[in-house]
DNA sequence: GTCTATAGAGAGATAGAC
DNA sequence: GTCTATCTCTCTATAGAC
């Protein structure tokens, strides 16, 4: 161990950053409180991202994207099943927003709500985002034999942000399982003799 | 300069207040931004609303819930089936969002997304407002021979939530055409005569 | 290059004139 | 009671010391 910080200045910004984006939102979360939290200078910030919180805002939500669709290849192609893996991840998503006080829901829900008809370079940001898990989960669903995979994972991810916003306002799981059961009951039903 | 109003100043400040709030959410809209799209005097905020931002952040949830519930209740239970009404109701939201721009979608989802882990007073205002929704829905299910009238509420909830939030992001109703076919298809169907 | 100090704008909130 | 003027605080952003 030469050398002592483990965590590059630049990417405690971005983690930071994400973390306190996707509790509080974009306007709701300050620079200052960033950089507090992230253990960093001020001028940090500045030096990494000339284009200031809204160039910190774009990389914060696409690699938050890129993390939570690594999360999902992770969990559902390896599932023995679709239904399996669905099943995994929605209860996954539950058992995060309980270990984390329903703070740590969808990583970029709460920025894409509020920006979405503010600042068309971070909505841009989250469409992409979105686009990408759609085109891995429609990539899956046809897959395993849906006959309209693409209008069946904008209702699938639909169902997911839903539960992740209903289980944060009512502090409970409910929506999250009432959730997963919908989606099991959206899939295609594994082949079986009729 | 107008001498007198039709709406009163407090109702005014609501109104605006409402539209912003949804639009950029709670953080991101000033007062001094709300009382001049109400065109009413910075003062009259804290003679109206003498706790302040947060106050008034309460009063226009609970009120933007109650309209909403209100528009259900004169779509949904009115339709020959409970299949068609929530087909409208769909279908409407698709239509308010064409027609704004994308702007006007749940009147409080964007804040419950960005207040639920930092403003408790005003994460109960969302949770009783989606509640009351919840249980007018789960009635409706109910009467409709639903065997999990609660549990279809909170997906046929989070499915438009969810879709609201896509359909922003990616500035297309595509998602919402998509949440509708899947609330029609976990939807009881409707007795057969025979 | 890293970090501090501060500028300038705008926030929420308040006091007091009328 | 209605409305104006201003207070203090915090924000983003920048300049410059080290």
């Amino acid at each position: 161990m030469p050398t002592t910080s483990a965590i590059p200045t630049r990417e405690r910004i971005v983690l930071a950053s994400a973390e306190l984006f996707r509790r509080q939102g974009y306007a709701g979360t300050g620079l200052k409180q960033i950089v507090g939290e992230a253990g960093a200078p001020f001028g940090s910030v500045y030096h990494f991202f000339p284009g200031g919180k809204e160039q910190l805002a774009d990389e914060v939500l696409r690699t938050g994207g890129a993390f939570f669709l690594a999360l999902y290849e992770a969990i559902v192609p390896p599932a023995e099943t679709l239904n399996a893996g669905i099943e995994a991840f929605f209860a996954g998503a539950g058992l995060t927003l309980e270990a984390t006080d329903y703070a740590d829901a969808c990583p970029i829900a709460t920025v894409a709500g509020e920006i979405a008809s503010t600042h068309e370079t971070l909505r841009v940001a989250t469409a992409d985002v979105f686009e990408s898990w759609l085109d891995a989960l429609a990539r899956d669903l046809g897959t395993a034999g849906a006959e309209e995979p693409r209008a069946l994972a904008l209702s699938l991810l639909a169902l997911l942000e839903g539960a992740f916003l209903l289980c944060r306002a009512l502090r409970s799981t409910e929506p999250m399982r009432a959730g997963a059961g919908s989606a099991l009951a959206l899939l295609p039903q594994p082949k079986e003799i009729r």
